[in-house]
DNA sequence: ACCGTCTAGCTAACAGTGTTAGCCAAGCGA
DNA sequence: TCGCTTGGCTAACACTGTTAGCTAGACGGT
């Protein structure tokens, strides 16, 4: 339909399949059969194409999360969308959000699972996003040396909680 | 002396002062005086440079850590370093690491003092930086709402610990 | 049926990126 | 003095995002 989603589909399947820098105008451009000066007829530039991305991965977690009843079910749930989707996990949570362009909600949407977790302790929902967050981040990005026992580390973490009164739980 | 060594000095304050986008063959080579091929002579490619920038990233953030007796005043020598010195930062941790490249030690150097305050438990300590790494990460994104007292959300996440037997603590 | 306007494509071009090839002057040891 | 190594140089290539300006076709109004 519209054209502007259709080249914001194509951008996500480039970057979950080729990577960050596979995502360029020309690529973008062949891959909808048009020429580079064209994507501009219908997107103000990259950035643009970038922030509609993000707004998607930012959609994609906070639907993965959903389900998740528990502290524990919730950080397997976010450790398992993050090391599914790490381009978009990286897009998500890498750029500094264009809180303007974002559509109304998606913030608290994605927000939403934590707090509830929390039992409403905005806080201790930071505290559990940092958490979880800095693991996934150093996963992806191979910092923590080859053998280490990662599942050991999120069950120590979350085990000893972050959150007020949550219990202990294996993660995998 | 070196002019290896000083290229990546002018690469370490270009990229302090003016941004990682700073950071070009070009733009180091005007600085030294030279053109940006000249520079291939002392070096083998940017990625080169960039090790090179994390490497001396990794040294300076472990030295920053070094002092702290304790978890909490090394979560705040953590976050205070990694606010004051944010490309630096971003370099040690955000980049894939080069292992290979890295002087043998420097890893171990930067991960000492975590471990020290975890009393030697590895699993501990991991998971105490990946909560570090997570709310500076974020916090350097931009990624918190404006309004967001983050001193609390540190105090939370240290003093109801990751690191066993540790007290709470104020951290701003 | 014609006229005008808007849409969505096009080519050519620009400034910038990292990088390679090939030339050349200066220094230095045998 | 010869020859080699060092560290510069220019020119060029393939790539990046982006702008200007042209044009074919569709659509609506008179």
């Amino acid at each position: 339909m519209n054209r502007r989603e259709e080249i914001v589909d194509v951008a996500e399947r480039l970057l979950e399949r080729a990577g960050p820098e596979a995502v360029t105008m020309r690529r973008l451009a062949d891959e909808l059969g048009i020429q580079a000066p064209s994507l501009y007829k219908h997107v103000a530039g990259k950035p643009e194409i970038e922030a509609a991305l993000q707004e998607r991965a930012l959609q994609r977690l906070a639907a993965a999360l959903e389900a998740a009843p528990d502290l524990p079910s919730l950080a397997a749930a976010y450790r398992a969308w993050a090391l599914r989707h790490p381009r978009l996990y990286e897009i998500a949570t890498r750029l500094p959000l264009a809180r303007e362009r974002l559509a109304p909600g998606v913030e608290a949407a994605a927000a939403a699972p934590l707090l509830r977790v929390t039992g409403g302790d905005l806080t201790a929902a930071r505290a559990l996003w940092g958490l979880a967050h800095g693991l996934v981040d150093l996963e992806l990005a191979g910092r923590f040396p080859p053998g280490a026992d990662l599942d050991a580390v999120w069950a120590h973490a979350m085990g000893k909680r972050v959150a007020p009164g949550a219990g202990a739980g294996a993660t995998g």
